[in-house]
DNA sequence: GATAAACTTGGAACCGGTTCCACAGGCGTC
DNA sequence: GACGCCTGTGGAACCGGTTCCAAGTTTATC
């Protein structure tokens, strides 16, 4: 049986509307009563409830994080910035994970019934029109990280500038045969990174006078095993390219094995560039682009709290910067 | 202005107890006025106030998730393991990140404050008997994974048990100098898992007449540079150990870069086992002890949800099992 | 000493659900 | 036709806070 504001407002011998004001610090409290009921409250072990204040106020106190296979590396950093700022504010991380697109469209729908969250952050999952109208129609804030919308605030990275500066990095070392490791083309979730990061790759090659062999494009389940296989398929080819640039670090690993499994020097006779600057490229000298994870959710955050504050859903488009962190797995050519 | 159950209520021309009856499928609705009530919430949209349930519920329909450093990849794992049975049940998940000391007593005690969560899961983190108190008071349950408490359900994988298997690894391929390289032996979070670990090492070797060289145990901040920087002494040692066992395979990393910094071979001339089997330790070849991470996080939420719904915390103990996973990364000594 | 202004305070109304109680009406039984 | 039982329904009370309004008290002003 808890404490509630009535038993301190009856043990005090004051009203409950004076025991709220000692609640939330309101200066229209005599300090002698101030005192008087601080007493009670620590005596009886008082604590308010939250789910009641969330019901009088109307808030719910908690910012919702909607992101797809949340134990990827890149993803769990995105999720360290966002909470770093959370465990500062007043509101609750609530965590959401999908793995499937009914998972997805499910916590979509549930996220956009009121009170559920006062904002949303929704990780590399491209909503439907539909979806960003209910949101708009529940009156719940929503900030998209790595995914875009045009009514909404984003946070992206210029995967497109991503892609030309790993190529660019490539052809200025001499290297004229580049492949690519990527996601599929169409994906369950419609992830446009691998897209783009390859978009950008296409536009540095012809920038600097060179063509692109469709048999260099090897796309595949994201992740390590399957890159590894792809890999395969891009050195059994007769005149193999000398550079793969993957979309993920974590598919450049997988490439890194399959150079290792055929005795390929790296970088001697293949460079390879990556795409996350993870924590383990770092440790593996992966030659890679970094993307700033961490502060992608960190803004994310603050856009998000300042679209609560102001109910202002500015559609505000910030891009954060990216570079190459060059390392050891990339050289000149051998010839 | 959103629509509340009064609103259907009036639109449907029937009292706010039958709109509710609807809600819940409650059997006591007459399927004519049912249908009727269906069609005015479809018309209006309507979507019952999670915040409002809660109050008249008297439950969060959350459950709270405290964890240390929630981005080292075996507590990403573990978590992982809770989101998979949430996802499936009507909670949420709270997600709580403790870095500091005070982060963690502010969690401990904002989470027994009353109605904040419905139940409580703690990763790695040791209670004091003044929290535990706090939370029973509060009546939420609490169940802790990697950590023991007598008076709280605790899944827990035998981490002495995992170093004695680590070790008797090492000495039937012949080893007898072993060292060994883990965390402080008083860290601000009173981690036990590294103590465990070595004491299981230490025991294996007692139990095959072996005797350990103090200097072989270093101990150093959790992380990759820094038992990079204790390997180096290690190796320093006039009679240096042939074989090195690591508290965490992050660790093992670490030894595996300065064998690679001093031209050591591994394993010819040295033997490096770690701890955790990461997603990572494949990749690499560790040799390590697998511990089901995923699972211990599957069962805690189970053994929650068991404790909220019978309110019975019965102070159950699950250890699960640990084995050697054997790679390339340990052999037989030189001589 | 009358009046206004400022400061404190109590408590009802409200947030939006759930649940329990009372009651109406239909039906079967003796 | 008196009684009991079952089904369906309305609505008040409740969960535990916040906030606004009215009223009481004190202080300032002339």
């Amino acid at each position: 049986m808890p404490v509630t504001i009535y038993d301190v407002a009856k043990e005090a011998g004051v009203g409950v509307g004076t025991v709220s004001r000692v609640l939330n610090n309101n200066p229209r409290v005599s300090s002698e009563t101030r005192q008087r009921v601080l007493q009670v409250i620590e005596r009886l072990n008082f604590h308010p409830s939250s789910i009641a204040q969330r019901l009088s106020l109307r808030k719910t106190l908690s910012i919702g994080v909607l992101a797809v296979y949340f134990t990827r590396p890149s993803v769990v950093e995105r999720l360290r910035g966002i909470e770093s700022v959370i465990a500062d504010s007043e509101y609750d991380l609530m965590v959401y994970n999908v793995e499937t697109p009914s998972r997805r469209d499910e916590c979509f729908r549930s996220t956009a019934s009121s009170s559920r969250v006062d904002g949303l952050i929704v990780i590399s999952l491209a909503p439907a029109d539909e979806d960003v109208g209910r949101w708009a129609s529940a009156g719940v804030p929503v900030v998209l990280v790595d995914t875009l919308h045009p009514t909404l605030p984003c946070i992206i990275v210029d995967d497109i500038s991503g892609g030309y500066k790993a190529t660019e990095h490539l052809i200025k070392l001499g290297h004229t045969r580049i492949g690519f490791i990527g996601d599929p083309i169409h994906t369950a979730f419609n992830f446009r990174s691998s897209r783009d990061r390859f978009e950008g790759m296409c536009r540095a090659l012809k920038d600097h006078g060179l063509a692109f062999d469709p048999a260099f494009h090897q796309a595949g389940e994201h992740g390590r095993e399957s890159a590894r296989v792809l890999t395969h398929r891009l050195l059994d080819l007769d005149d193999s390219p000398t550079a793969i640039f993957a979309a993920s670090d974590t598919q450049a690993f997988g490439v890194l094995q399959a150079a290792k499994e055929r005795g390929i020097q790296v970088p001697q006779e293949l460079s390879v560039v990556g795409y996350d600057d993870v924590e383990m490229s770092e440790y593996l000298n992966l030659t890679t682009v970094h993307q700033p994870l961490f502060d992608s959710g960190l803004r994310s955050v603050d856009l998000l709290l300042h679209s609560i504050d102001t109910s202002d859903p500015a559609p505000v488009r910030e891009q954060l910067p990216v570079h190459v962190i060059e390392r050891s797995t990339t050289a000149r050519p051998k010839n």
